[in-house]
RNA sequence: GGCGCAGUAGCCAAGUGGUAAGGCACAGGUCUGCAACACCUCGAUUCACCGGUUCAAAUCCGGUCUGCGCCUCCA
């Protein structure tokens, strides 16, 4: 299996630390406010590596944080006036909704910076004392970034060019940093903010310090995977390695995966610009499910746009996967025979080989659009080869097989039976009454009822099917 | 200014040396009392442009144009 691996800008053979177990970390979103789509695109796509690396047998450990302690939830809770906690446990909670929706499975661990301020300070004092770390006068602490040589190997920056594109963005108040580009490991408190006690003051720890504790703590100080968001590789994932890598003396993630972003109208989703949309104002519109096939249909390294048309788009073609599963279900139980022919034994063999374009598809950087043509080109097969003629072996394979790399992708393919209201149930066996009768007046102005009340009837050979507008 | 990514059919999108996957939309057809749904069939002598390397280039090299990202909180 090979991985795009960001350190080296090029794909890598995933050879594990520890055989047959990965352990991955993907940082989490700031939870101030509803993730918009932007933040579910990481999500999404490490969720379907994750389902991927399991099927492969891989014991998987998935970590992946909710920063719980930053200047946007600190002032969302002063401007309701209400404390931070209530904020972020408060957007922890709609963020798990929508995870849900989407179909991504919850991590073996979601650690809260909050709770892990101890092995932050602990961390801290370590590089301290390792000399990688200084505590200033108002008892700031940064990190010494010219001490560590390794510093911009993942975002592949020299120090010079940092150093020259810090001057001119100097801020006051920063005097007191040896260099421009040292960073905050920790940050005394500010009048009304949450702080902790530690030996430097009291105060609150700096971003880039919780996900190496906490990755440290649920994983290990040596990990396979670490993912997220491309505007995290510098400086954030860049930091991330200066401490771990200073104060565990030993290389920290193997592999740095990074999904590319989401844009509006070919631009990146940003407040100033008013371009972005909740996973909340979607879901309102669209089934989740949909939103996670428009991701997965493009390579997670592609800048992908999102538009309205884009996602009518998508419905259409998961809904062709889905009518697919569907046909193949009704075949099954009208299926005759059990036992497959010997042409239907190269039946067989063709979904086989569908299957293996999938694995092969993700086994090549999770290449997850090449791996939904195949998912397309066994629908395919499935309507023009198979039929209920076919063995009833044979269905059930293709089914199982269409089912099994849809539940890779995350997709669920099983339509929720609704049970319809008896009115609506009523009219339906009142209009097939009237189409046996050759009423077909009546027969349309009950159709056309139902339709305004938004149901819309399918009349095939297994009878009539509806479904709502 | 520094670093980097991308440009493939009306739209989206795979493909990184061997002769262009897949989806949506459009069109034709099958089915149906009609319709809708569903299914089947159909589209690029060509991969932004110009040169070069090669028996062979969407793929490699050089240049041009266009769009975007990072360098600052950010998925």
């Amino acid at each position: 299996m090979k991985v795009y691996n960001t350190l080296t800008k090029r794909k890598e053979e995933l050879i594990p630390v520890k055989e047959g177990e990965i352990k991955m970390y993907v940082c989490g979103p700031t939870v101030y406010n509803l993730i918009h789509i932007g933040n579910a695109r990481p999500m999404i796509v490490f969720d379907t590596v994750r389902r991927y690396l399991e099927y492969k047998g891989y014991q998987v450990n998935y970590v992946s944080n909710f920063t719980d302690v930053d200047d946007k939830i600190i002032q969302k809770a002063l401007e309701e006036g209400v404390s931070a906690e209530e904020i972020s446990s408060r957007y922890i909670e709609e963020c798990k909704k929508d995870m849900a929706g989407m179909q991504v499975l919850p991590a073996t661990t979601h650690p809260l910076a909050t709770q892990e301020i101890d092995g932050m300070i602990e961390m801290i004092r370590t590089l301290i004392e390792k000399g990688f770390a200084y505590p200033a006068a108002d008892g700031t602490v940064y990190f010494r970034v010219n001490r560590f040589l390794e510093y911009g190997k993942l975002s592949h920056k020299n120090l010079e060019d940092l150093q020259s594109g810090f001057r001119s963005l100097q801020v006051s108040g920063e005097e007191q940093k040896e260099s421009p580009l040292d960073f905050v490991l920790w940050k005394p408190k500010k009048e009304g903010e949450p702080y902790w006690e530690s030996p430097w003051c009291q105060g609150r720890p700096g971003w880039h310090i919780e996900c190496s504790v906490m990755a440290k703590k649920y994983l290990g100080e040596e990990i396979d995977i670490h993912a997220g968001g491309e505007d995290l590789i510098f400086p954030h994932h860049e930091n991330e390695i200066a401490q771990s890598e200073c104060c565990n003396g030993k290389p920290f993630a193997r592999y740095w995966l990074h999904n590319a972003f989401l844009n509006i109208d070919n631009k990146k989703m940003s407040k100033s610009l008013g371009n972005f949309f909740t996973v909340r104002e979607i879901s309102k519109e669209y089934d989740l499910q949909v939103l996670r096939f428009f991701m997965l249909n493009a390579h997670y390294r592609s800048p992908l746009n999102f538009s309205r048309e884009l996602m009518e788009s998508s419905k259409n073609a998961l809904e062709r996967i889905c009518n697919g599963v569907e046909y193949l279900k009704d075949c099954e139980k009208a299926a005759g025979r059990e036992a497959p022919s010997e042409q239907e034994a190269g039946q067989k063999q063709e979904i086989d080989g569908y299957v293996k374009k999938f694995e092969e598809a993700m086994e090549d950087d999770f290449n997850t659009a090449d791996a939904i043509a195949a998912v397309f080109e066994l629908v395919r097969f499935a309507n023009s080869s198979l039929s209920d003629a076919s063995a009833r072996e044979l269905l059930q394979y293709a089914l199982e097989k269409l089912q099994m790399l849809c539940g890779l992708l995350g997709l669920r393919t099983e339509q929720k039976e609704e049970i319809l209201e008896e009115e609506i149930e009523a009219l339906i066996e009142e209009r097939q009454a009237a189409r046996a009768a050759k009423d077909f007046a009546r027969a349309d102005a009950i159709r056309e009822e139902l339709k305004a009340r938004g149901i819309l009837l399918k009349d095939t050979r297994e009878g009539v099917k509806w479904k709502k507008a």
